[in-house]
DNA sequence: TATGAATGAGAGTTCATTCAT
DNA sequence: AATGAATGAACTCTCATTCAT
């Protein structure tokens, strides 16, 4: 019983917690990240200005903490997607398909990563890095690995190219209209790195 | 001889604001648009504080002014540099040859840029945008369409692939380590693209 | 057994308040009044942030009751000492002795008194002269006005002079470097005091 | 006449900052340190309230340069009075009764200092001694040793004793009543410590 | 009685902007 | 055109206090 109630309470706190970073992703997107305000996101969150310092300690920290739940997110996202097929082939394409639809989906957490991974602050860029570390590899290893391995792709630098990728994909599914949509579509960009990675026939 | 004076009195405008520019660019590219400090720009440009609203009417004014100057010195430098080789395949290798010289040779420009494509300000974005314009021309026509013209890439559609493109570039370019260094380098990225552009052979 | 459970019961009401007390000592020694905080007291005392409310209705409540702890440890303590001595002279070394004893034993009890007596808020001024009544008493009468009546001392006025030799007291224990030892010593200063208070010779 | 211009813009920078410092006194006396608004402290000097911001960096760096302020005008009144008088006894004399007059003059500025030296912040308080050393000097040497030198005062410790001097005079100084006015006056104190120095006929 | 999450007033500080010189 | 003192809105963060459990 005693248990139980700890339990709950435990729950209580966390759904606080993802409330609050919930409404910052939503601040910090519109706003960028000095341009938010970190009142209005404990209110947003339906809390009092003060409830948000219960749970970060600083404006900063709260961003290093909402760059953690998006990567986890994110990571484990297209991890998913990725790893219902085996064909590094079709992995490719699902992986460009997952990330549209990561974006899309997910428009706030987005705009965050990419205003973290192009802005000023070495510390938060740092963190964004680590924390989608799994997807690099999951890029460099279950797809472009595998594709070279079966001999789908040509020779390239598994770790470099996936770098490439991965900066591809950031780029084409961020670039969207005032109403949200991207002006690419993920098949084209497939297609374009497809082709970027196959073999010429002799 | 009165003539004479007011072409001075123009250049000195002109070196003032030039000044202004370079010092708002290394502080926008340090803190990002809303961490900047108008105060310090102007300090550092060498003149008081009040200087700076001589020149532009306000902070974001100051930042439109300094998306155009940047994107015009980037367009101008890189059509340079393009349209001096005549072969697509040429010219593509160009492009991110001299995009990665711009790129390290201007940093804190390159960074504002970045800042400016990937953050949260509508209105600058679109501003980049039209600023940029030419260089979008410049792939999409001397590049890619005339490629596909001369049949040595493979049917895409030019405007799409432009922006694709030039995605990469910016991406590609615009990831270093703390010292400034890329990550990737232009070859890499330039043998990338012109695969993804080349028909395979039947 | 019921009377039992009651004495128990308050006897840790009791020891609970005291440890508050002790922790809001040292807290309000280290930072002042207005820089000590509430929640680290209770903390500190080893209970939760709300705790310290079941004990004292406010800040300023504790602070009060704090002061009060203070002067009568330390009215019992040197009362305790002076009547030890008969003989006037020897109460008023015994007073210097068991001060410094005091502030040396009890640093922040002191601090606290201090900067009460020195501070800016005038209902704990006037709480601390109330509670100090007793010792003033006991300088007034049992060392001043008895040693007057022996003809030890001259003709001085011991209501003011009990004012002056407890300024005394206060000053000069209380002036401590980093280590907390004092600059001066008790026998210097009882010396200085005995003399200004023994009529010289004809 | 741009010399003349310079002279009278310094002029106008120094006395608002004397209006910042004077307003700071009183507002820290009635307040203490911590207790203190700067805001409230540079509207009540007549000022908006950033513009203390312009003279003083921090509230710390407020309150060092009013020690610094306060010190420096006591010293130098105190200085003056014992001056005017050659012999020790009549200097002494005059000590505190410049002393007391400060203290009624300058009641904020005294209280001030008192809540420094007696205060929890080490900084403070040790800025404040340093700024107070021309006092110990004058009392250690001008009164203490020239009066032991001329044998009309005992052999003391001069340094120690100085010590003492000057805390009973802050003390004594200090104990006011609501309307401003001392327990003790400076006659009766001074009389206490020349019978203090002055050696017992045999 | 003890807890600690929630509250919100209020603090110190920053800085874009103005304007008299 | 250049200056820099003055402004005051707005920000991040603190903490005494409340109250449901």
């Amino acid at each position: 019983m005693a248990r139980f109630k700890e339990e709950e309470r435990k729950q209580k706190l966390m759904s606080t917690r993802q409330a609050l970073l919930a409404a910052a992703a939503e601040e910090i997107a519109a706003e960028g990240y000095e341009g938010a305000n970190i009142n209005r996101i404990s209110l947003a969150a339906g809390f009092a200005k003060g409830t948000i310092y219960n749970y970060f300690s600083s404006k900063h920290d709260l961003l290093l903490a909402l760059i953690e739940d998006i990567a986890s997110d994110h990571c484990q996202y297209i991890g998913q997607q990725i790893l219902e097929e085996n064909d590094p082939i079709l992995r490719l394409e699902s992986f460009f398909k997952a990330g549209f639809t990561f974006v899309s989906t997910y428009p706030a957490k987005s705009q965050v990563m990419l205003q973290t991974v192009f802005g000023p602050d070495y510390t938060a860029r740092m963190a964004a890095f680590q924390a989608y570390l799994p997807m690099f590899q999951l890029v460099g290893q279950e797809i472009l690995a595998e594709g070279i391995n079966q001999r789908l792709f040509r020779r390239v630098d598994a770790g470099a190219t996936a770098g490439l990728v991965m900066n591809i994909y950031l780029g084409a599914a961020s670039q969207v209209n005032e109403q949200g949509v991207p002006w690419l579509d993920p098949n084209q960009v497939a297609d374009f790195v497809k082709h970027a990675l196959t073999e010429e026939k002799a």
